[in-house]
DNA sequence: CTCGGTGCTGTGAACGCGCTGAGGACACCG
DNA sequence: CGGTGTCCTCAGCGCGTTCACAGCACCGAG
């Protein structure tokens, strides 16, 4: 969670209260570091006061959209004209709440916050009756389940990525491999081997002199 | 836009109002037509008052969330106790106001309510016979509680939210844990250490190499 | 057919990941 | 002021993973 608030007693209150919610919290004073914080991502949502020295809060929100930042924002504010609120709210905040507030009811809204925008991602490569799985870092042939290593995971992963396309060793060893390791360099050949065994003889076709290729 | 309201000048006058602002508007007035309404689907979001005939709002959206529709809820109410709002929140609503209401923050809340779209998760999350409810801070299993520490309680959450998806370490340390603080950084091992002593041995799978899985 | 180069694989060893128990620091409570 | 509970660090251990090496198989050219 991203608190910021410029006044200091709220800020460590919240931060506290939060804190003992199980939440893990960074505040920020002033509106500039707010926006740092926020864009450099790993937030589950924001807790934005309106008045803060250097940049407004409902500035801050406007510009963190314009930068395809879609972090939850639960905006805070004195002012309770219902122009305030509106206009909070469409800057680009998610949900907007007015000084003196109820901690229940912060946490409840905060809550409902948390309860959406999930990106899911049902990114799954499929190659022929070979599925790969990156997010449930799965794999099954056939509908039959294969427990892979972390390397031969990533070998995979990146061969599924290019399908029928010829990939070469160096290529491969610089982008599965720690580019800086000095790797021994029948390392791939290794792995294909390992890989093979587990997939199928024939679906790693070696190009002679070029590289490797994953059949279609 | 389906407005579920039993005061008939009321729901008159939402629905010129929204109608005016370019909303196509269905009136439903007690709460058994409202939930069939919703369950047809084709909104893109719901106004639902508290007080109706049939069914209150609080169990109207309990029953739709149970049936795994994530239509945006604003609900309205002349309660403006913090823990109605509480609740109303944590049933599944996604806004609570309370009347008398700004006819221009109402527009305001409802144009952020369709911003974020329909995709949500439910109130209270459930894997296989796990079930962990965010708001009242409690984990059974099996019907059976279980107690846990904060620390435990926001890991196993985090997990949860993400059932059968590979989570990596660093990742469970920057949301779980307070990323400004410096922690070892085998902390994670040590909790998954706890959470399968409390849990069962085989719910959280070991993903060498790459990260934790929660056992779907 | 021969031969050099390229790719494959079995073996074994070292590494490092992940797990656990012990124990210290700290806050909270009666 | 001790008791209790949580959070976290640390060190050690077991074992899967990774890798180097060496010998063998295979391919294509002459």
């Amino acid at each position: 969670m991203l608190v910021v608030e410029d006044e200091a007693r709220l800020a460590a209150a919240l931060q506290r209260g939060l804190q003992a919610e199980g939440f893990a919290v960074d505040v920020a004073g002033t509106g500039p570091a707010g926006l740092d914080a926020a864009r450099h991502g790993g937030y589950d949502a924001m807790i934005l006061d309106v008045m803060l020295p250097g940049l407004s809060g409902y500035e801050l929100v406007r510009r963190l959209r314009a930068e395809q930042h879609w972090l939850p924002v639960l905006m805070l504010s004195a002012k309770d004209g219902e122009y305030d609120q509106a206009d909070g709210l469409d800057c680009g905040a998610d949900d907007y709440l007015t000084k003196p507030f109820s901690y229940v009811v912060l946490l409840a809204r905060l809550r409902a916050l948390l309860r959406r925008g999930a990106p899911e991602r049902p990114t799954v490569l499929a190659v022929d009756d070979l599925r790969l799985d990156p997010a449930r870092r799965r794999v099954t042939r056939a509908d039959a389940e294969v427990t892979l290593t972390a390397r031969e995971f990533a070998l995979l992963d990146y061969l599924m990525r290019r399908p029928g396309q010829v990939i070469s060793k160096t290529e491969l060893l610089d982008h599965v491999w720690d580019a800086s390791l000095e790797t021994a360099p029948n390392a791939v050949e290794v792995y294909v081997g390992y890989l093979r065994r587990k997939l199928g003889r024939d679906r790693l076709e070696t190009v002679r002199g070029a590289g490797y290729r994953l059949a279609t």
